[in-house]
DNA sequence: GGAAGCTTTCAAAAATATTTGAAAACCCGA
DNA sequence: TCGGGTTTTCAAATATTTTTGAAAGCTTCC
């Protein structure tokens, strides 16, 4: 066999990122193939057309435009154009930083939020303060706004780390700096 | 109609949340059984057995046992018994944050563990150092080593708040406590 | 207005994930 | 060792999610 080019090389272990990202996408509760757009994006950094994506990751056009869309909701890629190309190219968010708070704030909004609206509906349901309020009626209340009171907190801190004023990575920083911990290093 | 008896609102109620827990388990990436069978356990409190699990929530055996098994993997349900009986009955941990910080915990090994993993093999399928070097290996390797920068940085922090020292609330209220931002309260 | 070039939509097909249920395994006590 | 009560396993059935592809929709330029 051939030595590789080192192109080739460089390909390959794109596509080993692309697809470790995108087995995390499916992890995370989104599709494989919008997590794989968004990693090829981000690992070349080049804009990229539909056509590019299509091949590239060999998906259908309907999934490419599919994606793309959740991408640009989520707010980890942006449009771009090129001088006189008529089609839409496409830029992933290149900080890293920048990415992981859209993908935090996204996720607070789907995997927290939702619950903390269900749990105050919950807690209508049943009177738990009057005289004639029964015990049972309080335990329950006691569990559910116990558990209200958490989520809201990691809402808050949610929105304390990767709110628009960008201060989260210096926030976990000096958070990390009082006492270090280790973490395995090799693969 | 008549007026529903307290015993009866409670029972809504309690159905309500398991609802809403089932679904938010199935945004968080796990069976919305395997959600609802903790929403069970952890909203009466109270210790119950397989069958008790199988006829409220209407499940197979099959599927109670195996949402059982993950519950205990997670640690956030623990076996319990009951007097002379054979059969095992399981109880949820009562402490929210204790819950929570077991939920991180998970899914720090999960979500962030591989991908940390995957990015330092991906690293090492190219030469980024030597004097030959090509300038788009270094561009590469500059990416995914800022990404693995803040995953770890990730992981630290919820082994941090998540850690079996219990400091993960105190941490949160610090944080919060220094700028107040506000949250809706209603449903 | 019309055609070319792109993108979006969405019903149907394919791929995945979850659930069932019955058989096998387990665990004790007799 | 046997037998009854209980839990686990796992292949098949079901349900859900994702992907495809072709038709419909835009937009821009002639």
């Amino acid at each position: 066999m051939p030595p590789e080019t080192d192109s080739a090389q460089l390909r390959k272990a794109q596509d080993r990122f692309i697809d470790a990202w995108g087995r995390m996408g499916s992890v995370w509760g989104i599709s494989r193939t919008m997590a794989e757009v968004h990693a090829l994006l981000f690992v070349t950094g080049e804009a990229l057309c539909m056509d590019e994506l299509m091949e590239r990751l060999n998906i259908s056009r309907g999934n490419a435009s599919m994606s793309l869309r959740a991408l640009l909701e989520w707010g980890v890629i942006s449009k771009a154009h090129k001088d006189g190309e008529r089609r839409d190219y496409y830029v992933a968010e290149q900080d890293v930083w920048a990415m992981f708070r859209a993908i935090l704030r996204e996720r607070v909004k789907r995997e927290v939020e939702p619950l903390i609206e269900s749990l105050g509906e919950v807690r209508e349901l049943y009177p738990s303060q009057g005289r004639d309020a029964p015990e049972s009626a309080r335990e329950l209340d006691q569990r559910l706004s116990e558990m209200q009171e958490v989520f809201e907190l990691v809402a808050t801190l949610g929105e304390r780390f990767a709110g628009p004023s960008g201060q989260g990575l210096k926030v976990a920083a000096k958070l990390l700096a009082k006492a270090p911990t280790r973490r395995k290093a090799k693969a």
